[in-house]
DNA sequence: CGAGTTTGACCGGCGC
DNA sequence: GCGCCGGTCAAACTCG
C-alpha cells in the first residue's frame, strides 16, 4: 500500500507507512515565513502557526486528497476516471535538490514558475505499473528550500535499500531534536 | 546500447 | 474566443 519513505519517524529501517487518510486540505506551502533553521520545516497542517520560533523537526508537509471529484486532469482511457490521487508536499532544507527517497525516477519535465526564479521538476515512478509522479521545485525566497510535491502512492517496494534511506536523512540534515 | 535527462512543442483548463 | 499558464510528451541527447 502506501509505504512511504517518509521521515515522519527516525528509525530509517522500518517502513514508513502512512496513513492514507492522512488527509487535511489545506492550502499549500504558502507561507514563505516559514524558514526554519532546522532540516525540516514542518508538516503542514495547522501547525504552521507555529513557524515563529517553536519548529521543530518535521516535514512540512502536507497531503490533500485533491483528485477526488473535480481536480483530476488525469487523463486515462475513458470510462476509468480520475482515481484519488493523494498528494502530499513538503518542504525540506537542502542544497540539493535530488531528494533520493529510494525509488527511482524519471524526469519528465522542467518548467519555468511565475515569480520564481527556480525551475520546477517533474518526475515519474519509473517501476512499470506505478505513476506515482513528484515535482521539485525551490523557493524563489530561499533558495535552500525545496518543496516535494508527491502524488499519487507507490505500489511496490521501495527499490533501494533503507541503509541507503538513512543515507538520504543525512544528506538532507533533516531532523532533528528529537 | 539502454536508461535517464534535456528542452521545445503541445495541450487542456481557466480567467478575462 | 483568446491568451496565459501549468503540466505532459517526445525526439534528441548524454552518460554509464
Amino acid at each position: 500500500m502506501e509505504s512511504f519513505p517518509l521521515l515522519l519517524n527516525n528509525q530509517p529501517s522500518s517502513s514508513y507507512h502512512l496513513p492514507s487518510n492522512f488527509v487535511s486540505t489545506s492550502q499549500l506551502f504558502s507561507n514563505p515565513q516559514n524558514t526554519i533553521s532546522n532540516g525540516f520545516l514542518g508538516l503542514k497542517e495547522e501547525t504552521v502557526a507555529s513557524s515563529s520560533s517553536n519548529v521543530q523537526s518535521a516535514i512540512q508537509m502536507e497531503a490533500f486528497r485533491g483528485s477526488s471529484e473535480t481536480n483530476a486532469k488525469q487523463g486515462k482511457k475513458k470510462g476509468d476516471k480520475k482515481a484519488k490521487r493523494p498528494r502530499f508536499a513538503f518542504q525540506t532544507r537542502s542544497k540539493v535538490d535530488i531528494l533520493d527517497d529510494g525509488y527511482r525516477w524519471r524526469k519528465y519535465g522542467q518548467k519555468a514558475v511565475k515569480n520564481n526564479n527556480f525551475p520546477r521538476s517533474y518526475y515519474r515512478c519509473t517501476h512499470q505499473g506505478c505513476d506515482v509522479k513528484k515535482q521539485v521545485q525551490r523557493l524563489s525566497k530561499d533558495e535552500e528550500v525545496v518543496v516535494t510535491t508527491y502524488e499519487g502512492v507507490h505500489t511496490h517496494p521501495i527499490e533501494k535499500s533503507n541503509d541507503n534511506f538513512e543515507h538520504i536523512l543525512n544528506q538532507m540534515q533533516v531532523y532533528s531534536s528529537f
